[in-house]
DNA sequence: CATAACCTTTACGTTAACGTAAGGGTTGGT
DNA sequence: ACCAACCCTTACGTTAACGTAAAGGTTATG
């Protein structure tokens, strides 16, 4: 036990070609302070937990996020949560990105009914016109 | 019965107001051709159904749809679909949107019991902190 | 009839989130 | 030793989605 396994790591275009986005993309996360990979010599390395990471950031993007708010949301996971004064300020935070995912679920299911509806209508037209092809 | 009842109308900052926005993004989303209300001299004069038109580009916007897509996606709902060839494009179209809001559902729901957890963890630190005055 | 509170168009400015070279090291294979 | 396929930094360019004046018409009210 204890011994020292090689934990596996990876390029930044293995993760770019992964998550399908480019290695500008994620050096940009990086710039923006959302990533921090090791190095080896002048090269990108990334951990496992940078990998995580990497997908955190790409599920906020597509839920509409800016990297300012994944970055809080981000920071609201680090945090060094004890201060108590501080402690009712997270719980504010959260309970407003809470609202704001509800809403989200809210619009989306919205949206999805509107398609499913759509698609209901097109087909049936579809079928009544293809058993109406004689007159 | 087929009385000529005066629907209710909006002016822009009437919806601007209502929908927490302002008269500028309602104008640019005129000008990228999303919404067209009528005229009453230069000034915009927004129906019930120019106003819900606001609404579905609000809430596409909510789920970090850009205004290309939501072209896209209004553009759906008013196709004269019939064109039997074009109708297996719509389709198409349907399927893939439905997959999108497939994962953003997924997304949202991950985030949210991830916000969820942490919320417990930090109560649960205040309960203990809290009971934990006296030594 | 003047003043506030609306509205209009035109047009340049701003910000976010990368894209796209340019110029140059590094590494694995033949 | 050399080429392809990576990687790096620096830096300017681009696009979307408005923001922000500027300059001026319109309408309700005292």
């Amino acid at each position: 036990m204890n011994e020292i396994v090689e934990e596996k790591t990876y390029s930044i275009s293995e993760l770019a070609k992964e998550f399908d986005t480019t290695t500008r993309a994620i050096r940009h996360y990086e710039e923006y302070g959302l990533i921090q990979p090791k190095r080896q010599g002048t090269y990108r390395v990334y951990s496992h937990k940078n990998r995580t990471r990497l997908q955190l950031i790409l599920r906020g993007k597509r839920i509409g996020f800016s990297l300012a708010e994944i970055k809080e949301i981000i920071d609201l996971y680090q945090f060094p949560h004890g201060e108590e004064k501080q402690t009712e300020f997270l719980l504010n935070k959260i309970e407003l990105r809470r609202q704001q995912l509800k809403q989200q679920l809210h619009d989306i299911h919205s949206m999805m009914k509107e398609i499913d509806d759509l698609e209901q209508r097109i087909t049936q037209q579809k079928k009544s016109s293809t058993s109406n092809t004689s007159t």
